[in-house]
DNA sequence: TATGAATGAGGGTTCATTCAT
DNA sequence: TATGAATGAACCCTCATTCAT
């Protein structure tokens, strides 16, 4: 029997991570199958097992990657946003971080946060809480960060104290829906917010 | 071999619906198993098929049925707010909306709705078209009913112009977020909003 | 799809328990496959699991049935041995042994256990402390009914002291010995010792 | 990526096959996996395919090895017990062959050789006629020797005329007992046989 | 020689579905 | 109507084996 010829110089374990974070998203970690996410990535079926422990392990470590990223670039956004002017600050600050979350890796990720916050799978293959936890961790970063820029503000009056969490979470909810719905822009929704020049207050605290 | 004695005057089909309704929302589609809703049911997991065509097919009527009781009751509240002052319906309406929401029967639905949101799923046993629709058929219809009240006044300069179908989103989000964050009140929230009061505008739309 | 025309009337839980014995005590329990006891069973291979949790749930099952008959049939022997004539009893006791374990059931019985006192399969299916103790089931029955029988003649002095157990144990490699060196004949050999006419000891203690 | 560097001096091979033996006397033919085998041996997995043609051969070399091995011992044996005196050779060369079958790679050999013979393993990967044989090679080399000790003896009335591969299959199943059973310490046994001074006979041939 | 990566066939197991009763 | 038994396709995973280096 024939092989395939080996693609040498290429990273198969990264090959699998990448169809396995747009697998996951499109089917739900029950529905993908093994064979899907090899397939995607052009690999033999039982690589799988030579790089993970299992197809939950594969879930983990390709959301855990892709999540790592965007982090990063949210960070930065942030980091930028210090030298601006809080009046005009939180409205750029939005803008910003839709641009980072309206992307392909980044719609796929919040894609896959929506289907586990969906369920409480409290006996399945993704049950154990800290692995559960860990799926959270964009909304909370993004949850947190928030916070922290918003905090000094509002002790000054200049915003609402909303729950952070619920505000990241929502805006996670937006950029899914966004796809979704397929008529709704979310970044046209929040020019929309800048538009009417909010006074001092924004609709997300 | 005996069989058990028959239930007379309890309607099995619906006993079906019922915990199909929660298994689903507990496991997702593609977890959740026939064995799952028959035991919890409380009969033969062969009954599926007397009176559905498939597991899918529970899935659609589970919903179906869940979501129309939902509408009925959110159609009332409608009604009602038309009597309302303009200036506090909105508030008073997202309270009574909430009230009918946070129920055992409407989370489940709305966690369902959030997991078919989250996927794609392109070549599933949930892909057709229209089914897929249907899904979304309580979002849209409270977005039309959010649409429907607000049109006049937006008309009249009394609120702001946002899509109704991202609102109708955002809020089963929030719902849905108050169970799986824990620490965020839906409840809590909305009151928040109307105790700051404010002036003529709303958060969602 | 067509399917096969369903058997009824026929016990399929029993037809796989007898296609396990002598599945698993001609290939062993690793080499022994599904599909190799219902295709010999003539059942489908997902009927294994409505009948056991596993395939070593079969494994022990079949064991122990198939056990339980013998030793019904051993302890049969025994009852009868009572009124011989001590001097003559143990010869005429290990032909009737002979004769109960020299049946394909039997063979298939103490081939098994032969294979899994050859392994310690530390971390095996097989491996727990109990189950690996029920395996020896037969020959230790067979060694505390000798023991009982040999008990008051050895203190009499008429038979000597050696270990049932080994006894036990020796007897059932000789009739697997008889059965692939397929030379030696058991029954000549037990023959054979009667021939002698050993006046009161005899070979096995 | 850098490899471990070479461990010369070290007899690969060797490593591999000591490993074997071990390993599959402990799992089982089937139940042993190359990757034991050569974590054992601390080689990489491959390397199996450098030195031999497949498992199975590995198996059989490993058996061989050993089994000379052994084989050369019971022949030293056998020499040594020409000059007894006859009336006391047949228990002195019993505790001699014990001796050296009691330790551990004759148990592990004797393990295998009670694994094989306990199946049939028709079309298994040891199923080969000749192969098959082979393993009983040590059974049939002890009992060709036993046989030709006796021989003369026999003529002579002196011992009884049993099967010598009986006896010599016995003596294994025995030293393995040994094992399992942990109560039944054969010196013991073979040391009890001695002290009742058998007049003219013996237990096994 | 020796290694790590890659392959593919097959194993045990699950589960939606069907059928006889 | 309702049930338990039966089916078969597909799933996740293992592992002997091979290949490039």
């Amino acid at each position: 029997m024939p092989r395939k010829p080996t693609m040498t110089g290429v990273d198969r374990r990264q090959q699998i991570l990448e169809a396995a974070l747009s697998v996951f998203a499109e089917r739900g970690f029950e529905a993908a199958t093994n064979k899907d996410i090899t397939e995607r990535a052009g690999v033999n079926q039982g690589l799988i097992y030579f790089y993970f422990e299992s197809k939950a392990d594969v879930f983990f470590a390709a959301f855990e990657q892709h999540a790592r990223f965007v982090m990063a670039q949210l960070n930065a956004v942030f980091e930028e946003v210090r030298d601006e002017d809080p009046a005009t600050g939180l409205a750029w600050l939005l803008k910003r971080i839709v641009k980072v979350l309206d992307t392909p890796r980044a719609i796929n990720l919040l894609r896959i946060m929506h289907q586990v916050r969906g369920s409480r799978t409290p006996g399945g293959a993704l049950s154990s809480q800290e692995e559960h936890r860990s799926i959270g961790m964009l909304a909370e970063h993004l949850g947190r960060r928030l916070y922290e820029y918003r905090e000094p503000q509002i002790v000054r009056g200049a915003l609402w104290p909303v729950k952070s969490g619920l505000a990241a979470y929502l805006m996670t909810c937006t950029l899914i829906s966004s796809r979704s719905l397929e008529d709704v822009r979310p970044s046209r929704y929040f020019d929309q917010c800048r538009r009417r020049e909010l006074p001092t207050g924004d609709n997300f605290g």
